[in-house]
DNA sequence: TTGAAAGCGCTAACAT
DNA sequence: ATGTTAGCGCTTTCAA
């Protein structure tokens, strides 16, 4: 059984004046009889008229809706970011369409090849860890599809981007680690290749020159999965328990890597803070109710994913081709908690 | 600047055929000579050539969307339930439009405006906890649109439904509690009209009853906005701690709930379990590793959402009207953590 | 085996 | 002030 609205010939019939009287009128054109108008408007009302958005689609050349691509929903960064998002979108009338490559690139490029082929009018792209080559997006951006990246960008597009300040966050909380007596700062953090990785690896090894603290190689841990795959984890946490001296504290540079590692050293009996200390990037609200409290660097979701949205929208609706772009940079907070604070009598300084 | 696709008659000039040859070709009609379809075909690829699905669903009347109503992406049984969706759905070559109530009924209105204008093919939907009406479901219905309930259903409106077993979970929840020693269990849970909270209720109160133990109403709190609004929940708390006897437990009904309770627990210095034991539905990751670790009863999220999906479409795709309609109902499992365990030294048996 | 033409719902240029 | 018509991309009779 489908499903069957009242069109503008409906009303037309209905009227007895034509389709394009009827359709100027509820556009209230000013070449329209008042009587006329409000007699089709009430007639609209009085049946339920609703416009067909695929029609206007399909004249107008777009589809009132834009593609959103992140790693999973259930990342707390991302379904924040989602938030903002669909805010700033149905505020204008447009549809969101998410989709998740859960880190992966094969995914990603399935996904990408679904949502152009769906006559979206525009992308927000947070790239998947996985993801190396950006010839996917490169194509489509070339076609003239609308993108703006947030989160995890690639420089080899030319185009706005909305990323957290992810050296500064990632060197406030190495500092804070430094400040709180820990020396030996691991740092398990996602692929090699994803912006993000870069900037919270370029902060945490600036704080630790800063501090004169020696950066070892051995100490950072890459997830080429972004911990989505449970084993690659648990891996680069064994790689870390073999090194000696062993670190006293790790810092995640990321979401589920975050958690993951608290998981980890809870099954494994290890003590947080006095083992290990534990710091890391997270939009959780369970941060401050885990055991122990989670000190977490966090972004504000809400607002780039605004923020990259209304760029996007911009960029849609610009009548010539946009050439300046923007790179909207957001400041990141440190919530300290007990997970990287050194007890007083263990202090060794 | 707007991205411009090939289309049918881009080829056809391309190759001095008419645009119905060339639709008949890419759609392998036995009435195309097998060379014409073949140079088609390479044309096709040649050319990068996508169909317009706008033009198709124009045509068609349906545009192979699908809405998804709920609460909100945070909450960690719904974003498990949407990644179910949208594997069931992307597999048959739907999108997923996904919307958030945020709880409220204004929002479940306004949302549902804007979808059905939209030309979805049908709506999966998780009722908002406000809403007590069922007419705006009830009018889209009528008029013809597929709809299917799961989780947060009604009654009202005669279609396929899906549902953990929330009788069950609340049951062995509670019987739990019961079997720890806890005898002045209360029971926080959404607000009254929602199918959840009915179920719920009931299987709290049959393993009471089942116990001998009498059943206080005072014992049972409701959040008219699902714990949304941070204040309700402190006040339901609060009506909590002012009952003598206090309660020694609270099972919670719903994510959010659940976890609120944690927080509003750990923030006043209530010593869970040995003050309060604490118990409720929630599909998070971390229940295992928050302090204390947190007894949850866990829904099959993933698999209700693919259930769900695969109603509806059989709903869309149904060729003649759909007069059986299917109660699909799921089993819980209880997660025994330390948040429900009483002590063996305070034991009072 | 192929082409011409109509039509899905809507808008807008072009009549009148 | 209103009607006629063409066209957005595609499929599908109907003709040839």
């Amino acid at each position: 059984m489908r499903y069957s609205a009242v069109t503008i010939k409906d009303l037309a019939r209905e009227l007895g004046v034509s389709t394009s009287t009827v359709s100027r009128a509820l556009r209230d054109s000013y070449e329209i009889n008042p009587e006329t108008k409000k007699m089709v408007m009430e007639c609209a009302k009085r049946m339920n008229y609703q416009p067909n958005p695929i029609a206007l689609s399909l004249k107008e050349r777009k589809s009132r809706s834009i593609g959103v691509i992140v790693s999973e929903i259930a990342n707390s960064f991302f379904s924040k970011a989602i938030n903002g998002i669909e805010s700033a979108a149905h505020e204008r009338g447009y549809n969101v369409i998410i989709a998740q490559t859960q880190e992966s690139y094969r995914k990603e490029l399935s996904i990408l090849e679904f949502l152009a082929s769906r006559s979206i009018d525009g992308l927000l792209i947070s790239i998947a860890t996985e993801t190396r080559n950006m010839e996917h997006f490169a194509a489509l951006h070339a076609r003239g599809l609308p993108l703006v990246f947030f989160d995890r960008i690639t420089e080899d597009i030319n185009t706005h981007t909305v990323v957290a300040d992810n050296f500064q966050g990632s060197y406030e909380a190495t500092s804070h680690l430094i400040g709180n007596g820990y020396r030996r700062i691991a740092h398990v953090t996602n692929s090699k290749n994803l912006s993000i990785t870069q900037e919270r690896l370029k902060g945490y090894r600036q704080a630790l020159k800063d501090h004169q603290i020696p950066a070892d190689k051995s100490y950072v841990q890459y997830c080429h999965h972004g911990g989505m795959i449970h084993s690659e984890l648990e891996n680069a946490f064994n790689n870390l328990m073999e090194l000696r001296p062993l670190p006293d504290a790790i810092f995640a540079g990321g979401d589920k890597l975050t958690t993951g590692c608290l998981k980890i050293l809870r099954s494994r009996g290890i003590k947080i803070p006095e083992e290990m200390a534990l710091a890391g990037f997270s939009n959780s609200d369970l941060a401050e109710v885990t055991e122990p409290p989670l000190t977490v660097v966090k972004q504000p979701a809400f607002e780039m994913g605004r923020t990259a949205t209304e760029l996007l929208l911009e960029l849609i609706e610009s009548k010539r081709p946009v050439e300046e772009f923007e790179k909207r940079k957001f400041a990141t907070r440190l919530l300290v908690h007990r997970s990287s604070i050194r007890p007083a009598l263990t202090s060794i300084g």
